[in-house]
DNA sequence: GCACTAAAATGATGTATATCAAATTAGTGA
DNA sequence: TCACTAATTTGATATACATCATTTTAGTGC
């Protein structure tokens, strides 16, 4: 159990200057949707695109704003949550570099049902629908890759309200550890730091619970050795009783 | 409120000697992501898919299987669910007509996630993953028709996760009866009948809770003239006041 | 190293809903 | 019309978690 001094996280690129062109080109590569295209193909599409950074906690968008760009993260992390009329903010996910968000409704025009948020310093990449539609047109094959990762999203919500129903909050919060250390985690000698600034409101808002509850569960998980945590940082130091956490 | 000797629900296709090529093509035109093809593509696409009939509470298939159709509700409704390890159902849509389930997962094999029953008698249509594939290749269009539906699949599974954390049992479950009033109502002199066999562990099983809890609910809606109900059915009376639960 | 502050932890209490148990009844089929 | 049975209801009790109130502390910036 570390008596640190300052956040073990790194202070995630908080001037945007790296966020050009080609980390563009470079990074658009990575994303799973483009991943078969060849180099010629995917020049012309990255021109598409256009980069912007954003430091943590500013919104990309608010919900009920009209719907106009698919957006890519090409470095840091994006929360995407709902705001409820109670103030009650429920976070629906935490994207990591390569994920795809914004919309992808492409008929008609539509209003974003959720807001994102910049969890941490940001590289985003954004495209029109009008020339995403194109590139649809011009190669199925990214079509069919993005429903195959629109399909593996819901799958992902869907695992998500069958923890809300049938798993009590520690078992959540174990889960939301363990996916949080597989997107973000980072191997140091103690165990598997989570890179992403979070709170205990940030992890209650993911798992359905209160901050005082999330508070509770984490502490007895350092208690018992799971965890070592401080404001805003986890390290996993216990994978295996976690993953015991979660399967009892 | 009604004192019935039988069922208002209509004794759904018991048989399915309708549930054949004729119907495959009037119906499949009114599915959202063929809607906009010529007659002539329509026949092409309708040729390879088949019809099946299921009768109410068939497996259509089940967790785990390895995913190798897309199927396309014609008739009767389907539950998608997941079982749990202890025994719990959580079910995460139940599909009217016109509604694609069953796996999109075009790259690579995959296996279902969720279950599939008739919810009541049902025609069904399946296709295999390589001609649907063939399908989008030659019909960009249909991809991204199928996009914008799954799109908006996404987004009904994420404001069930709103709900779950942040509204009551009797909240959802208003939202459950106006929902399924809107899928599957029929207009009866005292208010709309919702054609579809559905139990109180259906209900529970769809708003996350117990049996009892569901009960104990629409009893009081009934005590209220909000619905009349019975074993398997419910009749909406007094729309109106669902949504004012449904605000508060 | 020290003071400062927002984050986190802790404690006491309340409550919605689960659980367990039993009684009632709707709708069927004979 | 009647008996039957699974669905539904109702009641009593338990409990996980929320809520409210307060204290403690990690990590910053001086």
């Amino acid at each position: 159990m570390g008596k640190r001094k300052t956040t073990p996280l790194k202070d995630h690129a908080p001037d945007g200057h790296h966020c050009t062109l080609e980390l563009k080109t470079t990074k658009l590569g990575m994303v799973s949707f483009f991943r078969d295209l060849k180099q010629d193909e995917l020049d012309q599409i990255v021109k598409r695109f256009s980069a912007n950074h954003y430091q943590a906690g500013d919104e990309i968008y608010y919900q009920g704003e009209p719907a106009r760009y698919l957006r890519v993260v090409v470095e840091g992390a994006v929360k995407l949550l709902e705001y409820t009329e109670e103030g009650k903010d429920v976070v629906l996910d935490i994207l990591n570099p390569g994920s795809y968000f914004g919309s992808l409704k492409l008929l008609g025009s539509d209003v974003y049902t959720e807001s994102a948020v910049a969890q941490s310093g940001s590289c985003i990449l954004s495209i029109g629908l009008k020339d995403f539609r194109e590139i649809l047109q011009g190669f199925p094959s990214v079509g069919i890759a993005i429903l195959d990762t629109s399909a593996e999203k819901l799958r992902s919500s869907q695992e998500h309200i069958k923890q809300l129903t049938t798993e009590p909050v520690e078992t959540r919060i174990a889960n939301i550890l363990l996916t949080l250390s597989e997107k973000f985690g980072e191997n140091k000698e103690e165990g598997t730091l989570i890179q992403l600034p979070f709170s205990r409101k940030d992890l209650a808002d993911m798992a359905g619970t209160t901050t005082e509850s999330a508070s509770r569960v984490m502490s007895n998980f350092q208690k018992e050795g799971i965890i070592d945590t401080g404001r805003q940082w986890v390290e996993v130091e216990d994978i295996e009783q976690l993953k015991a956490i979660i399967q009892k």
